[in-house]
DNA sequence: AATGAATGAGGATTCATTCAT
DNA sequence: TATGAATGAATCCTCATTCAT
């Protein structure tokens, strides 16, 4: 009987990092968090389970490095999209709906990364973590801009505003990552805008009364009887 | 030959699932959650591993008991306060507050429902849910009472405020919770709400108007024919 | 297809304790310290492999109350044999073939507790080192009470007499744990004890003055006055 | 597209063999025998990992090879040294002297040879068997030699004073070895000088008295009246 | 001669849960 | 009701060595 062994062609690093990410997002795709064994993801992507380890110190990198490209490319789309959004509000929408709408795409990479990875201990020396500060910090950025811009009463601690908005979503969605229900997306986000809007927008209220004074007082004085 | 082990005193069932559960939480502060192994909760607790088994139907119960009791009693030492405060906006600061104090409080707790039992696939059938629900829902409440009195405007959905203010403060603590740095409880409730509350408030258009009439009916009355 | 599955029966820890043992030493007899894999210890123990871990904390612990065990009954053996061997050459000559009996007939085990027990960096907190202690023991205490009798010299240390005496052998013997040749355990015996005796014995000079002496006189009183 | 790699300088392959053969010992000094890795070698050598194996067959013949070197450099040390030194006590007493600082000094390479390459089953077709042979046979050259000076007593296996001299001296420095305790290379050596002299030295007691006796009776024999 | 990517075998260990006594 | 011995599944990781380039 013949040995049908093969060496596994001699691929760059970079070539087989992305082979063994692609196979490793696969498998966790079918078997989730806890049934995604190395063996099976060497399996697909055509190695030794040894060679990965070449490429990833262990399974837990490989898991933060399978997230962390998906928040680079979520990043990276993003970035041409956001900068063609004018006004505060338009731009906060945009980045709150394009959360709700990768929870929605990715649940499983989402629950991975809310449930499994950011709650571990050192989570904060990872490259995920600045990923996803850089992520989040979208919205603490446009918030200062729409602050200067007189656009958003100031005094708002813009990481609280991240906050309120990203728990916001992930409390709301934490049933649907469970797979009980399903949420629309373009209806939670105007809900959300809705209400983190109206506590953020600088009071016109006050200036539109005196405006509106005015102008009656200008249109009186006008009709004076000479 | 006489034996001289000793068999563990016959309790009451009740008795007994509380000596459980008291050694499960004392063992769980210890350890966590990963390291909070079943023999060690019998040993503390006076009893043999198989022993839990009549009280808990597996470890999982027993940890959903463990923070159902948890809720229990903050749903029950909050009864009273909250029936004593009046007004929509202190009942949210109270809630709000309540909920900073007690992760901050017990933050191995909060992990272990907010990491590990939320998420489980069937939480929904839980009664850790119920009692979680019951907690939320105070939020639910007072703001669909402060709707009704006026203090917030209409069209809002309670559970989506309900969904901002715990997910809010939620997504602020994951860093202390991961024993990053402390926060202000009292500061960071105020920061909260004040936030929150802009975002419901009901506009106070109908004060204005008001105003707006009558420096009319002034400004008209001091052009009187003569 | 029925499960031919059975539960071990319910053994006393000592019992199974001394089974696991007794599988152990047989798994590494035929297979040595490198290929003693705990599957089979477990299979020919009769349990599963996780039951070996309920008696044993790990595979290091089982190796080295294997060790224990062996040390303890040599002891056991030799102590009455001892007690009754009178003379201080006698019993040094005892505690030497004794040595060299043991490695000659337990190679394994020797070599087990020679090459891997013995230079493990916490060994001096082991059983097996209070055991071997015990064990070599016998010679400094031989040694001392050899001294006080003025059988020996004064002045030696009595554990350095230790050392060179098991350490001659050992030295001596690793060609054989290397299964290089064998030894006679008698000859190397007497050899070894000539070679150790000679640097402990007493100097006899009293005794050859008196016979030095005692021809003089005899010489003398040959050639007595006719 | 220029490749920027840059290949190792094509060396000698007797530079080549050293330079890796330091890098091993650098790293085995620093790592120990268990964490010392091929990869760290290759590194530090300025190699690759495969380049290794053209100098040397695997890992375990750079072992002996670097065992090789230290006995070497060893028995080159001494040869001059010992040559000078006149005397059978004398002799013994430098190479018992040189074993233990060797010991002292390199106790690393020490437990190297005496725990794992020493016992491998094919050591005695090793050129560090030689060596060591080479490096103890000095006993036995010099015991030999002083046996038919008649400084030592005759009947004695030169090779068995080899084995009591270095296995007194393993015995004894275990504990070193273990990093319990120190000794003193000094004051240990005369003991075991001590020891072991006593051992060996020829009887002069008996050969004194038969010639004092002699002397005797020549001297009375002479005086016989005629 | 050098490279360095790929190989691949191999086993200890944990602990929630069960069930015969 | 209590006991506690027995179960048993399930997998990550290392690293010396090879060999195509």
């Amino acid at each position: 009987m013949a040995s049908t062994k093969r060496r596994a062609s001699r691929l760059s690093p970079e070539k087989r990092t992305a082979d063994i990410l692609v196979a490793a997002r696969a498998v966790f795709a079918e078997r989730g968090y806890n049934d995604m064994v190395m063996s099976e993801i060497a399996e697909r992507a055509g190695v030794v389970e040894g060679s990965i380890y070449r490429y990833f110190r262990n399974k837990r990198d490989l898991m933060f490095r399978m997230a962390e490209a998906w928040f680079e490319e979520m990043i990276e789309d993003d970035a041409a999209t956001l900068a063609a959004i004018e006004g505060t509000r338009n731009r906060l929408r945009f980045i709150i709906h394009r959360h709700l709408r990768s929870i929605h795409q990715q649940p499983d990479m989402s629950r991975l990364v809310f449930q499994h990875l950011r709650p571990e201990p050192d989570y904060r020396d990872t490259r995920l973590f600045a990923l996803n500060r850089a992520y989040t910090a979208r919205v603490s950025e446009v918030v200062a801009a729409g602050m200067k811009a007189g656009e958003i009463r100031s005094g708002l601690s813009p990481t609280l505003v991240r906050d309120v908005i990203f728990g916001s979503i992930e409390h709301r969605t934490w049933a649907f990552l469970r797979n009980e229900g399903d949420y629309d997306v373009d209806g939670l986000a105007d809900q959300v805008l809705d209400l983190v809007w109206r506590g953020l927008e600088a009071p016109r209220e006050a200036a539109s009364t005196q405006e509106i004074l005015g102008r009656i007082e200008a249109l009186l004085s006008d009709r004076a009887p000479s």
